[in-house]
DNA sequence: AACAATTTCGCAAACGTTTGCAGTTAATAA
DNA sequence: TTATTAACTGCAAACGTTTGCGAAATTGTT
């Protein structure tokens, strides 16, 4: 187990002092020419790697985001992290992810832990049930940018980058109008989230204002499970004409009740979605779908975080615009 | 933007040097019980957070394990790494968590960079092609512990976890065999991959010896896609009366063709899959599999990251045993 | 030749912590 | 009373960097 090379190893291999050989290193102006060569050639011979720690402590700063969200696996964090990854790649920084497993304790204490270890920047999507602000507020009070997204608090005075609900929902309802459809069964998740309350919402107004004769049925579902039994028996009964599904995880459960009826798409009945974009994919005929990616969404609170860093100091709420993606489904 | 408090900061308020609050703080017998009460309740006051730079200095190592795969939205590792934050959490480790896109060369390149910081750990699964072990090799004299999960290399002289491939296929075509089916249809990955080499091998090999007259084709497909296209034709030309599918992927595109066809499981056609356990929950019936958990396969790669990190020097390989799960399929 | 300007470099403090060692008291034993 | 021990506490170096400031060496200007 061989010890690192440090700058004053090869200060002393050099003659010269820790001081120069360290701004030799980085180019500085003072430095002659001929001593940076020098320098940078024994530091690429002796393969010297610069003490990520020391640097940390001297600049009190680390070179790492740190992602947390209720859980990593499932239909939407997954592409979200991926694009920070991506990003953070290109200017060196690395990414540190928690999960709070849905539990609003766990959550506090994962946004604690990040300010401790004094990351860069934090990126929070919050469990249900609404954060406690006080940390993040001390977060930001130390000077690291907190930016919330996709499920985030209500307070304005925070970073938000969060998708556009209302128009993903309004887009969805008027791709069923013009598809004609007439008797729509419509669900939704938990009904005391925002995220349901505002699609909801958009997409109910969206049909008085458009088409206000069609039959519409709006049910909740709470996962998955919930949603097959609920599709299951709503459309034996009342025998809709479409079905459209806030979200991803409903969506999976929809159209196991529509396989198991054995009703084909978009004859027997039309499908369409709020989506990601996977899950439309994996089935025959694609689901029609209202993008709401998780990676453009990453991608969007990404460029939030470097303003931040760069010295933007107000806040601000950024929507991600959403786009229909035609399948066979509607 | 306020600093956060320091053990100096402490000690003037106390009139204490640095070691003794340092030595308070962590219960050090030295230290008078008085000292240390006044201590404890002055840094809980003032909510002192011990710098986590200053330490990783100090005793050079950070409390932070890395995990690299190809990438992390997808079928596979996302589960695995949300295995890994759930018992790094538990013993105040964070993760991060970096993606290789597929390219061999940003796969060193994360490596080199994971030994730079100084982690405590890696968990790398490699890109398809082979990893160059050079980089890992140093990783390992620098004392950081590298464990390979899922897709690891060849060579002997590292830990690896990966999941019993051939058992996984043999127990797959087993429950063909007592499924009674005669002609069936499997589909497997890139053949130069050794996870496809070794499970087609298994898979043959076991209806060689307990079903030597079934009617077995076996075919190719890279990704999604082409297995769709590959089990289109292949069942509208040979009617195979069951399918197997070697990963989530290819079973994603496989049931896109029997969707299409109109096929109904297990009647018109027996479906069977190596898989993560994911997808195969997202269709009516729900897909029979022969479970390969990501999640499990965490876990045992997190277990052995610890025995490492206690002083096991041995070089091991771990193979996660795999189950069979009963959906509906066949 | 004398002086100023420039280039090149090193000293030393600082970042916040840990820890071996030695110092200071107070209590106990001889 | 003096020596021995135990119980506390502080000094200072170390971890590997960065960086302000000043010193030395070089060059240019009269």
């Amino acid at each position: 187990m061989k010890a690192p090379v440090t700058l004053k190893q090869l200060a002393q291999h050099l003659q010269l002092s820790i001081a120069t050989v360290s701004r030799a290193l980085k180019d500085h102006p003072d430095i002659a020419p001929e001593t940076k060569r020098k320098v940078q050639e024994l530091a690429q011979m002796l393969e010297y790697e610069p003490n990520a720690h020391a640097i940390s402590l001297k600049t009190n700063t680390s070179k790492e985001f740190a992602i947390i969200v209720p859980e990593i696996a499932g239909y939407f964090y997954n592409y979200f992290i991926a694009a920070i990854e991506e990003e953070a790649r290109r200017i060196g920084y690395s990414v540190i992810i928690l999960q709070s497993g849905h539990d609003p304790l766990l959550e506090i204490e994962n946004v604690r832990r990040c300010r401790k270890s004094r990351v860069a920047g934090m990126f929070i999507s919050t469990v249900s049930g609404g954060i406690d602000l006080s940390e993040c507020r001390k977060a930001e009070d130390n000077g690291i940018p907190v930016i919330f997204f996709d499920k985030v608090p209500v307070s304005s005075s925070f970073n938000k980058v969060c998708v556009a609900d209302e128009e993903a929902a309004e887009l969805a309802a008027q791709a069923l109008i013009r598809a004609k459809r007439k008797k729509v069964l419509a669900l939704f998740g938990e009904g005391n989230m925002s995220i349901t309350a505002t699609r909801r919402e958009a997409f109910l107004a969206t049909f008085k204002r458009e088409a206000s004769t069609c039959k519409l049925s709006l049910l909740e579902a709470h996962n998955s499970e919930s949603a097959f039994h609920v599709s299951l028996a709503q459309i034996k009964s009342k025998k809709p004409d479409a079905l459209f599904c806030m979200s991803d995880e409903i969506l999976a459960g929809a159209l196991k009740a529509i396989q198991k009826l054995g009703l084909s798409m978009p004859s027997d009945i039309g499908v369409i979605a709020i989506s990601n974009g996977f899950i439309p994919q994996l089935y025959y005929p694609e689901i029609t779908y209202v993008e709401t990616s998780g990676f453009k969404l990453g991608k969007l609170s990404f460029a939030r975080m470097m303003a931040c860093l760069a010295g933007s100091t107000f806040m601000q709420t950024i929507r991600s615009e959403s786009i229909l993606v035609k399948g066979g489904s509607l």
